[in-house]
DNA sequence: GTTATTCATCGTATATTTGCGATGGACTAA
DNA sequence: TTAGTCCATCGCAAATATACGATGAATAAC
């Protein structure tokens, strides 16, 4: 794809929101998340079983949580037992509030 | 793209989230999300002045966050005016907060 | 060793996203 | 009417995302 010539700067918030908010944009990501902040479930294969999607598709989308560092993985052979990863959660719960709460007054007088 | 055959059932909340992230998964748009919300601009030209990026393609970004109904346009001709949706920003806030806080406890026990 | 289980990765197909320049519609100003 | 401004949309190309089945690595159980 074409790339923009003049390189766009962007903060380091910019970029770690967007990558959590590009891990968080399909439906099944949210609700692999949510399966594991609830404890329902922790290892692939339950997951496989609660999710009527190849075992394949699970696990990439399993990568992409790793990938934005949203949940981490620890080897219980021969499963994978996916938690949380409280950290990361907390830093993306505090910037998306910050980003949110940051301007309350969306008046326009601009016009 | 081949699609699941059993279709997966997401709720209302999992997918307008997963919109709204979507929206939110480009730094460009949270940018553009940013200045209108600090009214440091208002018009698609100031945005084209700020941002390095084709005119075209900033306009495209703003058709994906009308899409996902975090801004609203509104015609001053011959410029158009974006603001900030404050209903469905108030709405991306509170389920960002509630998917996020929900769950606190992530110590793991199913090992 | 052999077999079974679990899960990551590969290869493939298709859909979507992202960028650009070009074009054209809508309106203003002259 | 003509010219100029602003911006959405089109058409294209390339990159990325999403789904699947097949395969293979790692380990446990026998």
């Amino acid at each position: 794809m074409q790339r923009t010539l003049s390189v766009i700067e962007y903060s380091v918030d910019e970029e770690v929101m967007a990558s959590i908010a590009k891990a968080l944009s399909h439906p099944v990501r949210l609700k692999i998340l949510k399966l594991l902040a609830t404890h329902e479930c922790c290892f692939t294969g339950e997951l496989t079983e609660l999710i009527p999607m190849a075992q394949s598709t699970i696990s990439q989308h399993l990568k992409a949580l790793l990938g934005a560092g949203l949940i981490q993985g620890e080897i219980y052979p021969p499963k994978v037992r996916y938690c949380i990863n409280p950290e990361q959660w907390l830093k993306a719960s505090v910037l998306f509030e910050k980003y949110f709460n940051a301007d309350k007054d969306f008046l326009c007088d601009c016009g």
